[in-house]
DNA sequence: TGAACAGTTGAACAAGCGTTCATATATATT
DNA sequence: AATATATATGAACGCTTGTTCAACTGTTCA
């Protein structure tokens, strides 16, 4: 169901806004989608892990090469999946001792590029 | 300058896939991009700050509209604010006492619906 | 000038997060 | 069965972060 318009209860400036601060309250989305959508970004907020992304982009690895790529403990690296498999960012296949992990999404490259644009931009 | 191949010394597996690391290595944007890119998104990864993005999609608002908007203290919302500022995702104006904020980024919707495909998807 | 309003800022606190270390699991090899 | 390799996991540690509280700045209006 969307948000009613409310009765205002705030500073003077905010009752003379009353009409749009209402209107944008029914316009934003649900709490739990933008909840949703922090936590996906949250994800991406890591260095460590947009690297991985980035990597798997490329090309997929096993856990072991990540670590060797980005110079870090294997176990950094494997506790790092953990959080983008939990997130269905990255999928995994085992083949004997080795589990290889690879993109699971294919808007990730275009989040990326997107954000990139915007960190160019700042120069 | 390009990253070099060099020799791998992990695990037995990774001297195997040696070509493919080296590969990847070469194709990876610069260190610096990419802690950038962890940074925007970094911001993009909390509930209050998506909300205040979003908001300001819709229209421009005051620091108190967005307060009684979130249901937050005019506080907390102005330190959001100035992390939103630094990052040159929103802009502001003052008017009497009155400071009003808009977004000074237009890429902000499209990573925001690039995201939401992706969390949709998950259901 | 002084009171009221809108917003900012710094310190403090709890909660969350990323890495490390030690250990456990799973598979292959001998 | 015992060993080695590849990965996963839990606890612990320091660091970061978001909110609150109190104090401060800046503007308007009487």
């Amino acid at each position: 169901m969307a948000n009613k318009a409310r009765p205002i209860e705030g500073c003077d400036c905010t009752v003379i806004h009353e009409v749009i601060v209402n209107l944008v309250r029914e316009k934003m989305p649900q709490e739990e989608t933008l909840y949703d959508l922090a936590e996906l970004f949250k994800v991406f907020g890591d260095s460590t892990r947009i690297k991985i992304l980035w990597a798997l982009d490329e090309a997929e690895m096993c856990v072991c090469d990540i670590a060797v790529l980005l110079n870090m403990t294997q176990s950094a690296i494997s506790h790092q999946l953990r959080v983008l498999r939990q997130s269905n960012l990255v999928k995994n296949r085992r083949e004997g001792k080795v589990v290889y992990y690879s993109l699971d999404d294919e808007h990730v490259r275009q989040i990326f590029n997107q954000g990139l644009i915007h960190v160019n931009e700042e120069k």
